[in-house]
RNA sequence: UGGGGCGUAGCCAAGUGGUAAGGCAACGGGUUUUGAUCCCGUGAUUCGCAGGUUCGAUCCCUGCCGCCCCAGCCA
């Protein structure tokens, strides 16, 4: 697709690094902590971080960064392995996690004491904050700084066999209190935790912490170029203060770029876990979340993903990208390549009162109106049809191609036809409608080649296959709800709309997992989880772009 | 009022000391048995603002303004 993209900021350093000979092979990770799912800010740093490896002929680790057990949990790891496979990219044999590496990172942490650049502080997590200071004020030694490098590392090999409760001491780096910079004022680099780690189990009760962890992860995997969100910047420093001191043979540069906010959603995990737990969606995976397994099960293409984070590009602005943007991605991921049916979504009944009674004709329609090489299906046709609701109108504007009374409108793939009178309920709701048909204008084969401005789609009612739709909306009413303290008081009531729809026969047997398009409706595909051959699920995964709807709501507007 | 970043069209985004690519959206028009697709066309006298350097500044310098991040024994 964007093929041709000029290279971001990030891609120029690393070409630049092949080039000048630094480097041979770029190697990259993704480092996810599996506590929650994967959402499409993600999506970015996968694309990323597995992309420029692959571009260059490097590889990529898929790291779990698991240091802080209790909020880790194997499901995640599940979910995360399958979500970054499905959106297509392969880390071999390098699946690692920061738990391989305990022991090396409990040796580091040694060697920093003896040089007498980690100490133990025994004060407590809140006298630390104390100490630390603000973002005004220079923050104050610890009386425990000045311990001698024997009774730090006494204590910090006691820490490690247990001798103590949780916060009862930290491992601290020894840099600078009064740095500016406030991840430099003496970071915490273990803690104590008697807590069993879902992959060590009890071997530690001493865990480190993400700058330690991190850092030294990305060398002993001679990462070469460690990408991360901007949020990190101000960590590069004790990054690069960690590489430094410890000196391990490989040295990783870190490169910070912006995130990807989408507009009207909300990608904070405990947010999106609010969501769930006050029942608005079903869970991590419904089709309104915009977390990869959401954006999966609502029928979203891995390539249309992809793409979409290509055409947003690497930066390091902070991006809200409209939603219209990854709707346009989506859609041109199916254009192509999606077969056409024709669906009712809000049936409405047609009889065509001078067809014959018993009569069904079977009228060949296009898989895809631009490519005859998709073939062709039957679709039978009969005196009683569905149409769609929207598609008549009894006072109709000037501008309406559809149906009206004594209006004439082309049935898709079918013939032309009247409509001659409309039914109506005590109510003045239309309920049916009598047309007649002209035999002359069979699509393809009519001996008539008259033109009508409209062309709609239809089911016929005895041959329909009946389906729960799901149609969706956007979750939020504010652009960017991510600002809010609690976005669920920005709900878009309207963000799941459920009809009782009317397909035609080949929709029947439409496996899942596949997308087709109903003609004039959207991209549509069974739901993985609720839909079953006897009763049959589907989710519209977009809209098509409909500049009807945009005439009718500039009217509605220029009324108000 | 400390430190670190960022400011090019409604949303993304190239670009460079020499006169502002592209995509999405929007708006016109053409084709069309999907008001879809496709095709064609329309946008910045201007690059957050103000000064300065220069023949010439979005690009270099100075000042200002705005937005984001940082005070977890989270990542």
């Amino acid at each position: 697709m964007s093929d041709a993209a000029p290279r971001d900021f990030i891609r120029q350093i690393i070409h630049d690094d092949l080039e000048t000979g630094k480097h041979d092979t770029i190697v990259t990770r993704f480092p996810p902590e599996p506590n929650g799912y994967l959402h499409v800010g993600h999506v970015m740093s996968i694309c990323l971080n597995f992309g420029v490896a692959a571009e260059t002929g490097g590889h990529t680790f898929l790291r779990f960064d698991d240091t802080n057990p209790g909020k880790e949990d194997q499901e995640y790891v599940n979910a995360i392995e399958s979500d970054v496979r499905w959106l297509g990219f392969d880390w071999e044999d390098r699946l690692t996690h920061a738990s391989d590496y305990f022991d090396g990172l409990y040796a580091a942490a040694e060697k920093l004491v003896e040089k007498g650049l980690a100490y133990v502080d025994s004060l407590s997590a809140e006298e630390i904050r104390e100490y630390r200071g603000t973002l005004t004020e220079p923050g104050k030694d610890s009386p425990y700084r000045g311990r001698q490098v024997e009774e730090n590392l006494d204590l910090l090999r006691r820490m490690r066999d247990g001798e103590f409760g949780d916060g009862e001491h930290v491992l601290r780096a020894k840099i600078d209190m009064s740095s500016p910079n406030m991840n430099l004022r003496d970071p915490a680099l273990y803690r104590i935790r008697h807590i069993t780690h879902q992959r060590t189990g009890d071997t530690w009760c001493i865990y480190p912490m993400y700058d330690f962890a991190h850092t030294l992860s990305d060398a002993f995997e001679a990462i070469t170029h460690s990408l991360c969100t901007l949020e990190f910047e101000d960590h590069r420093p004790l990054y690069d203060w960690l590489l430094d001191q410890v000196r391990p043979a490989n040295r990783p540069r870190q490169i910070e770029f912006s995130r990807l906010n989408l507009a009207y959603t909300i990608t904070s995990k405990r947010k999106l876990g609010a969501l769930i737990d006050a029942g608005v969606v079903s869970g991590w995976d419904d089709p309104r979340m915009p977390t990869i397994a959401g954006m999966r099960r609502r029928g979203y293409s891995a390539a249309a993903l992809r793409d979409f984070v290509a055409r947003a590009g690497v930066t390091k602005k902070d991006k809200l990208i409209e939603m219209g943007m990854l709707e346009n991605s989506v859609r041109e991921s199916f254009g192509d390549s999606a077969e056409r049916r024709m669906a009712v979504l809000k049936p409405l009944k047609v009889v065509v009162t001078n067809y014959p009674e018993k009569q069904i004709e079977m009228m060949r329609a296009m898989n895809h109106p631009n490519d005859a090489n998709m073939g062709t299906r039957e679709v039978p046709f009969s005196r009683e049809l569905w149409i769609e609701q929207d598609d008549f109108m009894i006072d109709a504007p000037r501008k309406f191609f559809r149906l009206k009374p004594n209006g004439e409108v082309r049935l898709r793939s079918a013939y032309i036809i009247r409509c001659d009178e409309f039914v109506t309920d005590s109510n003045g709701t239309v309920v049916e409608l009598h047309c007649t048909y002209d035999p002359d204008t069979r699509s393809g084969t009519g001996s008539s080649d008259r033109k009508v401005k409209g062309t709609i789609h239809w089911v016929s009612a005895e041959h329909a296959v009946d389906a729960e739709v799901r149609l969706y909306d956007r979750l939020f009413t504010e652009v960017n709800p991510n600002t809010a303290d609690d976005p669920n008081s920005l709900l878009n009531p309207n963000s799941l709309e459920s009809v009782a729809a009317k397909l035609e026969p080949t929709l029947a047997d439409l496996a899942v997992g596949e997308a087709v398009q109903f003609e004039r409706l959207g991209y549509f595909s069974p739901d993985v989880v609720d839909d079953s051959a006897s009763s049959r699920v589907f989710n519209r995964i977009v809209t098509l772009r409909d500049s009807w709807a945009k005439i009718e709501k500039q009217a509605m507007q220029g009324q108000n």
